[in-house]
DNA sequence: CACGTATTTTAGTTTGATCTAAATTACGCC
DNA sequence: GGCGTAATTTAGATCAAACTAAAATACGTG
């Protein structure tokens, strides 16, 4: 049982990626369409954070990077997580979490999808 | 399963405090005495932070105040939180996290107990 | 190898959690 | 009430995590 794991759930931001990563293998860029309120860029460093604590681990395809959880990392954790997001109210609780725990500069202005098309 | 239960033993200083109620009651006081690199002030947050999550409760016995675990809330968490600790190097982990995740001013000078004798 | 797409990394900014110090509140006792 | 001890609350300071924007890196394809 290591602290970096309670730690590394601890953060609503990572929580929502183990939840999207729960029963599916995605790409760094689905996982970031997937939350539009932030930035690729954080989106990646949440992930790097998450391999480091042993929770999620990636493979390369093609210039593709996919993700998925090593659930044998979780353990016991594991099961509180599950009863957490079966909880009907999960998602409106991590929305509240998620505006009350934000740090970092607020975007100046709406950023886009570096997979959709931008001029300029 | 509530996630501010995560967010409370997310903070390895409240972990310290929750490590100290496990298996006995302690006043605020004593456990104060236990973490003297912090102020009672801190500890006094740190515990309100911790009862209003559920995790612990208090209770007033004349001028102290009692605190103890409530097991309760914290089901699946219980049997994490007990095998980190059991953990051999639990205390050096500990000691590590607390240290690189340390926020707000540094004392600027040695803090006194305010149980003891204080001049001035 | 130039170009396009996907992702990571770097450099810099912001902000809430954590802390200190001091003021305040709470309780018991004489 | 006044004093002493215990604890909480308030006001202000600090700092690392979480973020943005931009630059760098990685990979495939014509």
């Amino acid at each position: 049982m290591d602290a970096g794991l309670i730690s590394a759930i601890g953060s609503p931001r990572r929580r929502e990626i183990l939840r999207l990563l729960w029963d599916q293998e995605l790409t760094a860029g689905a996982i970031h369409q997937a939350m539009p309120d932030v930035t690729f860029g954080a989106v990646s460093l949440q992930l790097k954070v998450l391999a480091e604590a042993g929770l999620v681990e990636s493979r390369t395809d093609a210039q593709f990077r996919v993700y998925r959880v090593r659930r044998e990392t979780l353990g016991p954790v594991a099961a509180m997580l599950e009863a957490m997001w079966t909880d009907a109210l999960w998602h409106l609780k991590l929305k509240a979490e998620l505006k009350e725990s934000r740090r970092g500069p607020q975007p100046r202005r709406r950023r886009r999808s570096p997979t959709k098309g931008q001029k300029r």
